[in-house]
DNA sequence: TGATTTTGTCGAAGCGCTTCGACAACTGCC
DNA sequence: GGCAGTTGTCGAAGCGCTTCGACAAAATCA
């Protein structure tokens, strides 16, 4: 492996010039760039990245805290973590995968070792335990969620309160009164995962708003846990003409349900899913859906980590609009029926 | 930040002292071990990592070069990372993730610049572009998949060739002599994924030898796709009795459709699939299937990847055997229909 | 008891890079 | 023509760690 002092040598200057060539932080005079750059390609010279973390105090690494147990919502972190490394890269990073099960310890362990400029850290819970730790370190922290106290940190996510709010709105815009809400898994409210808690929280404030009748209900994973849901919902309130579901998993196993019950989408239950824009469309009937945009979460989870690290201003909290796409799976309500 | 010095100071000894009480390398009087323990944690000193790893050439990091694209299959490529994350940790190793989009590129760029130790590369192609670079890493390298040459490079899967004999071989045992394949999506064969091609080929010999009527097709993504692989299976072998799917995302709309044109599964169809376990028991009806030990091929390949960092002997080729767990798809077929 | 090995510690060199200060050679301006 | 500012380059220090050789003290052996 050839060092800057081998290109300094056959190119006939200092190992500085080198550095400042590929920096660019001093000015270089052409000829000299040249020489250094002929060297450089010739040699194959690639700066050793340990040398440069100590010399520079910069490692151009990120770390991204993922949720790798294998839980629900597999494809969508895939689709968080994509993202994110993209950006990365576009940044001239790179990316250091740690397990959300690591917990503290390895946040602290590769942010005291000096291993990563910043953090990005996903399925963020209400009152996450990594929050003070993230306050401590010297790195700046980008969330993907939004916890209870958030000052002062920098965090990025779909504005799951407007969803819900723009999901019932829609329905009751074709005259859906009766509205039930398939959620996320009793574990992902158990853990107080963001996401879902402002879910509902915005689900029932615009259901209040606009003074619908509704339901919600938590989903087991399985087509028995929808079942059992459907059947909850069902009985607490008959004659419901329409479904919100932030549940991807449960999508498939409903659908399936309902066509069995013969109960036909949308000419009978509407239904407004909250998922990627592929899962809407992958279904037997095409699902008028509010999209996570994960790649653009993820992209600017990235691009505010940068700012953060180049002392720039950043929003700290920044909730993207949710956007709904109209496809098969709404419809209008006869006035009967309301 | 306290550096190795603070503690040294801190502890009444040199700095080198510090340094073999870490790592163990020189015998060090267990008082003094004490008193240096002490002032670690007191201090809350980590070691700087690019520093260590410019006085050492060694990173502790592990790269893992995974499909990224959104593609089929994202559960399984979970799995596979989540368990190369568990087992680097286990050896005190961390995991930088690069995309297979990067190509050769990504490669040359971390190991040039010595920013991992080994590298770990997924969804490997028959002729795989990054074959030729990584022979030329310093760096060793393990494949998850056997590539055509993979002479002197470290190979971990399972055994595709003995899975579809397995499947072929189970299914034969229970008097089924017309047995369709539905393989992979077209753009997995055409990019010679050495998965599909050798659960292919397996599955032709095993044909062959227990002399059975088969046919085989691959299956585009989408309900339409696997629509118009059954149909083209019917028509090439009219009566068939038993599917062999190697084609997770086409497991779900097989089903449906097999249940909508009325053909009961196991009495009318049996099934073998070849998934991960957890897909094969969360269908309608609990499949037969070849489990994808994913957690077993990461560990072992992150394994491989120390024993090669330490100079110990390694199975260069790793092929796991495949283990066929019976469940509720397939049947006995009555000699009268064979 | 003297020679030899083992144990425990230290000092210094060096890993490969960045960055600061110095300085010579120009350029522009009154 | 003299002074201030640019431009372009160099040398040296230093980032925080590991590791090698040296060496004193203690343990082992003949």
């Amino acid at each position: 492996m050839p060092t800057i002092n081998d290109v300094a040598r056959a190119a006939g200057v200092s190992p500085s010039t080198v550095s400042y060539v590929l920096s660019g932080r001093r000015p270089i005079s052409a000829e000299t760039r040249a020489r250094v750059q002929a060297a450089i390609a010739e040699l194959g010279f690639h700066p050793h990245a340990g040398a440069r973390a100590l010399a520079s105090s910069k490692t151009n690494v990120l770390a991204l805290v993922a949720p790798l147990r294998v839980d629900v919502n597999v494809p969508v972190i895939m689709q968080f973590a994509t993202a994110v490394v993209t950006a990365a890269r576009s940044f001239n990073h790179d990316v250091l995968l740690l397990t959300k099960d690591e917990g503290t310890a390895g946040l602290e362990r590769v942010a005291h070792s000096t291993m990563v400029d910043a953090l990005i850290l996903m399925d963020i819970e209400r009152d996450d335990v990594r929050l003070p730790a993230i306050r401590t370190l010297k790195q700046p922290s980008v969330l993907i969620g939004l916890p209870a106290d958030h000052a002062g940190i920098a965090c990025v996510d779909l504005d799951f309160e407007a969803a819900a709010a723009l999901a019932l709105r829609h329905l009751a815009g074709h005259g859906h009164r009766r509205i039930g809400l398939i959620g996320a898994s009793p574990a992902v409210y158990r853990r107080q995962t963001t996401y879902a808690d402002r879910f509902l929280a915005g689900f029932l404030r615009a259901s209040h708003e606009l003074e619908l009748r509704t339901t919600t209900h938590p989903c087991e994973p399985g087509a028995d846990g929808v079942r059992a849901a459907l059947a909850d919902l069902d009985t607490a309130l008959p004659g419901l003409t329409a479904l919100v579901v932030h549940n991807e998993e449960a999508l498939r196993p409903l659908l399936d349900l309902l066509h069995a019950a013969g109960r036909r989408v949308p000419e009978d239950v509407s239904i407004v899913a909250v998922c990627p824009r592929d899962v809407a469309t992958a279904m037997p009937v095409d699902l008028t859906s509010i999209d996570i945009p994960a790649h653009d979460v993820g992209t600017i989870a990235v691009e505010t980590a940068m700012r953060l690290l180049d002392n720039r201003r950043v929003d700290f909290t920044r909730l993207l609009e949710p956007r709904l796409v109209e496809r098969d799976s709404c419809r209008e309500i006869s006035p009967s029926h309301r």
